[in-house]
DNA sequence: CGGAGAGGTGCAATCGATTGCATATTAATT
DNA sequence: AATTAATATGCAATCGATTGCACCTCTCCG
């Protein structure tokens, strides 16, 4: 063994005059050793601080014991939930976790996929960017059968496993809410509709419509990226239609807030004259006054779910592909409540 | 090249019928490899979807790539912040970034950082759990010349690379800023004093107080661990003192909020009866009503910091440490205006 | 007493990329 | 023409752990 390097198992071959085979059997409880021997080699381990070289057992093993995570934005709420999520459950299997950010840019993430296809992760768990078009980076996963799991935000014309909120039903049960609640005039700020998150949302919002006999506005529903500046833009443009709403359902809890202080400022009282809700039951929805009625996403479920289900998929190499459908949950508060 | 197994450089050069090291040297632009050689080496990497096995090269150059990145929490905004920043800079240059959660938990720490130990990890970005009292589990990367930055929650007796915050200074402006709008009974609620963050939060809220001849009152200083819970209990405390605060600095925002609340159930007035300040700058303090005081850290940047840092020592071995103090920046808002 | 069988170890190849030290080829110099 | 220098490439060992196969020893039984 070398002066500053680390001692290996042929160190310890060395040191008791055997064999690395039988001191890398003997330190994976293989039970060809005998106790004996197995005894005798963990001791000499650990007298000599030996740790085992996980690199070179990956390369051997073709396996590198790490999950991959990609996610739009590490610093949003509903996203850092996922990671912790998928940390909790991941560390406890024994693997690694590394993470990477897409910013929402197509670009990033394409970079991102490929790198972590690269450096050979076992498997991605993954919620896509807003801008993505094409997804052939994510079917070179497929094609070299490297489990991939999407959460949230998942791709319909890719067949994989696939963790997901119903959106649908938020969107309904937002919508019947604030039908339930009287409002009459209810405009939907909706999220790019090539997220099926958002479709569905929007879809859900149609659905509760037509099942209310309300007729469907189409100019009552603005599309944009959900980001504060769009909430303000869309609200002020919808107070300027001759017949303004008077129930906002927001895609996000972000436009729901920049919504709120827009018309707040305006002098336009919420709930009594709009009412707001928003999605994903952010922290600050809880603590603003008037606080926002949402709908709570499970986000530490649903990355405890993500590396359950990614990690049975790279060791049991189990072929057939889940949908599990988290149910959502509405959080009724000031925002929305007039009775 | 078997089947269903990945191309490797002894496919290539087989297929030129040349060296592995011809084509090794040729991928990695070696000069010493002729312009035309290389050109058709990669022509022929690309046409068999040559992908590097990181794995190999990694054992071989006994480096792994890989920075690991500990925070008590996840799922906290200033901590997936400087996650993000961390994220921002390592990918960017190259390195994977693996990521894991201590919960606070000292044991669980350990575990963490051994396993990222044993993984070989290049270097290691931590802020340290609340509960830490030995700290052997770091001294080891020391030991072993492994890089090592601590960010806001560090430890003074081992000597290696910090980012923190002026939580001194912040903690002073604070007080200075309550004492300034007249404010004449001061409390402080203080986080566990073995961490240092706390600590010099509340020496700056001592050193503001002496500097203005106000009396230091140690009855007015509660410390707990700052939990939402820890904040109302505290306030709930100080409040039946015989002679109760008319401000509280708190330690964080998260029990600013609770305080905020607390009081203002029992019809007290903020910022007029008491006045309120908070530390960190979370997101929802900006928008809860009143909005409030507190102290920005600028998490990103730190977490950028400490990738620079420790990939300038990953790769040039500088043996000097540093400690990059970030300012900090005093957000007066609603909860302690009353001029 | 000889052979079968079980139990315990070792040999050597393998995972794929890298690199120090040749070697081979060509160009330049005297 | 012969030597030197420069250019281009290959050989084989190495990083450390794993594993199929072979081998040895000892016990047990007919």
């Amino acid at each position: 063994m070398n002066k500053n390097s680390e001692p290996t198992i042929h160190d310890i071959a060395r040191e008791l005059k055997i064999s690395a085979s039988t001191v890398s059997r003997a330190l994976n409880d293989n039970p060809r050793i005998s106790l004996k021997t197995k005894e005798k080699i963990k001791a000499v381990a650990a007298s000599l601080g030996y740790r085992p070289n996980t690199l070179a057992s990956n390369l051997r093993n073709k396996k590198s014991n790490t999950i991959g995570i990609v996610v739009p934005l590490i610093n949003r709420h509903f996203f850092s939930s996922v990671i912790s999520g998928v940390e909790d459950v991941a560390f406890k299997a024994g693997y690694n976790v590394v993470i990477s950010q897409s910013n929402d840019l197509a670009a990033k993430e394409i970079n991102i996929v490929h790198s972590m296809f690269a450096n050979r992760v076992d498997g991605l768990i993954i919620s896509i960017s807003m801008e993505n078009e094409s997804f052939d980076h994510l079917k070179l996963f497929q094609k070299k059968n490297i489990p991939l799991v999407f959460f949230d935000r998942a791709v319909p014309e890719i067949e994989t496993d696939k963790i997901i909120v119903d959106d649908f039903a938020g969107g309904f049960r937002v919508t019947q809410h604030l039908i339930d609640q009287g409002y009459k005039q209810i405009a939907h700020l909706a999220g790019p509709q090539n997220l099926m998150t958002y479709l569905q949302r929007k879809n859900g919002y149609i659905d509760a419509l037509k099942k209310n006999n309300i007729p469907f506005d189409e100019s009552l529903v603005l599309v944009n990226t959900l980001t504060s500046d769009d909430g303000i833009a869309a609200v002020e443009h919808l107070m300027s239609l001759p017949n303004p709403p008077d129930a906002i359902f927001c895609g996000n809890d972000t436009t729901a807030l920049s919504a709120m202080i827009y018309l707040r400022d305006k002098g336009i009282r919420i709930p009594q004259d709009v009412g707001i809700v928003g999605f994903s039951n952010e922290p600050f929805s809880k603590v603003v006054s008037p606080s926002i009625s949402t709908i709570a996403q499970p986000g530490f479920e649903m990355g405890q779910k993500a590396a359950e289900l990614i990690i049975s998929k790279i060791e049991n190499k189990d072929k057939s592909f889940h949908t599990i459908v988290l149910p959502t949950e509405l959080i009724v508060r000031e925002s929305s409540k007039r009775g």
